[in-house]
DNA sequence: TCTTTATGGTGAG
DNA sequence: TCACCCTAAAGAT
C-alpha cells in the first residue's frame, strides 16, 4: 500500500476518530514492521502504529469490499485499488515523529529479525550485555532481538541445536555463528511460508498426506511428548520465561561448559 | 455455555 | 516471577 493515496481512514475508537478526516486522502509513504508492530506512515508526517498482541489480523481484500466477520473491525486503511482490515487488536495509536522516536514499546526495540543483516544479529549475540542470559528468557526479549516470539524461540533453538538453558556464555564463536545463521533463516522461512518452520519438503509432504496443520508446521514448537522428526526421540515440554518452550533433548543437548 | 489457552506486553514486588 | 490486560478460538461440561 505504500505510496498510494488512502482515500478512506475507519477508525473504531473513539479517541481515534479525530484521524480520520486528518489521514484520509492523504497518501501513503511507507509501511514498515518494528518487531512485533507495524508502522504506516503518511506524508503528513503522522504515522498508524498497530500492534496485533496474540489475536489482532490483518486482511487485505478489494478496495470498499468488507468481508462477513464476527470479529470487531478496528482499523480500515482503503486505497482505489485495496484495503486493509485490521481486526480485533487493541493497541493502535496515532503517532507523531517525536512520539514516535520516545515511544515506550518501540524506542526500547532491539535489532528487528528481518531487517537488520546477520552481522548485528551476531554482534548481539555476542554483546557482553547478554552473555549470562539464558537462551529460553533472552529470545523473548525485544530489547536484544526485536520480532522473535514463543514458538520461533522454540524453532530456532531446534535447528541451532542449542539447549533453551545454555547462554551464549556457554558456547564457541562456531556455536554463537551457526545460531546467528539459524535466526535468521527460520524467521525468513517463517515469513515467507505463513509461520511454516518445519522443512518445506517434509512439510508439503505430511500436508498431502491429510496431517493438519498443527500436525505438519513445527519442528518441535506444540509437539510435546510426540517424537523429534530427526531422531525419534520424545520432544520435551517445559517453562521458560513463563511461557511454555519445546526442544529435543537428543539433538539439543544441555552443554555447560565455558569457552 | 462455561473455561482454558494463546505466535504478547506491562507493572508490581 | 507473577498477576493482569486484551480477544477469539478451542476444549470441557
Amino acid at each position: 500500500m505504500a505510496d498510494s493515496l488512502a482515500s478512506e481512514i475507519y477508525f473504531q475508537f473513539d479517541h481515534l476518530k479525530r484521524f480520520q478526516t486528518k489521514l484520509s486522502h492523504r497518501r501513503i509513504t511507507l509501511v514498515e514492521a518494528r518487531g512485533k508492530a507495524i508502522l504506516t506512515h503518511f506524508d503528513c508526517g503522522l504515522a498508524i502504529y498497530s500492534h496485533n498482541q496474540l489475536y489482532g489480523s490483518w486482511t487485505i481484500c478489494r478496495s470498499h469490499e468488507t468481508p462477513q466477520s464476527k470479529r470487531q473491525l478496528r482499523l480500515a486503511i482503503r486505497t482505489d485499488l485495496k484495503s486493509a482490515l485490521l481486526y480485533s487488536a487493541t493497541d493502535i495509536e496515532v503517532l507523531t515523529p517525536k512520539q514516535i522516536t520516545a515511544h515506550r514499546y518501540l524506542s526500547a526495540l532491539g535489532p528487528d529479525v528481518l531487517s537488520e543483516g546477520i552481522e548485528r544479529i551476531r554482534a548481539q549475540l555476542q554483546s557482553s550485555g547478554y552473555r549470562r542470559r539464558r537462551f529460553g528468557s533472552l529470545f523473548l526479549d525485544q530489547h536484544f532481538i526485536a520480532g522473535i516470539g514463543n514458538y520461533l524461540r522454540s524453532e530456532i533453538l531446534f535447528v541451532a541445536g542449542l539447549h533453551p538453558q545454555m547462554r551464549p556464555l556457554d558456547c564457541s564463536t562456531s556455536m554463537l555463528d551457526r545460531l546467528a545463521d539459524a535466526i535468521v533463516a527460520v524467521s525468513w522461512q517463517s515469513y515467507r511460508h505463513g509461520g511454516v518452520t518445519n522443512d518445506l519438503d517434509d512439510a508439503a509432504a505430511l500436508k498431502a498426506q491429510g496431517k493438519t496443520r498443527n500436525q505438519y508446521r513445527h519442528w518441535v514448537f506444540a509437539r510435546g511428548n510426540e517424537p523429534c522428526r530427526r531422531c525419534d526421540t520424545r520432544i520435551v515440554e517445559d517453562t521458560a520465561a513463563s511461557r511454555r518452550i519445546f526442544f529435543c533433548p537428543v539433538c539439543q543437548p544441555l552443554l555447560t561448559e565455558a569457552f
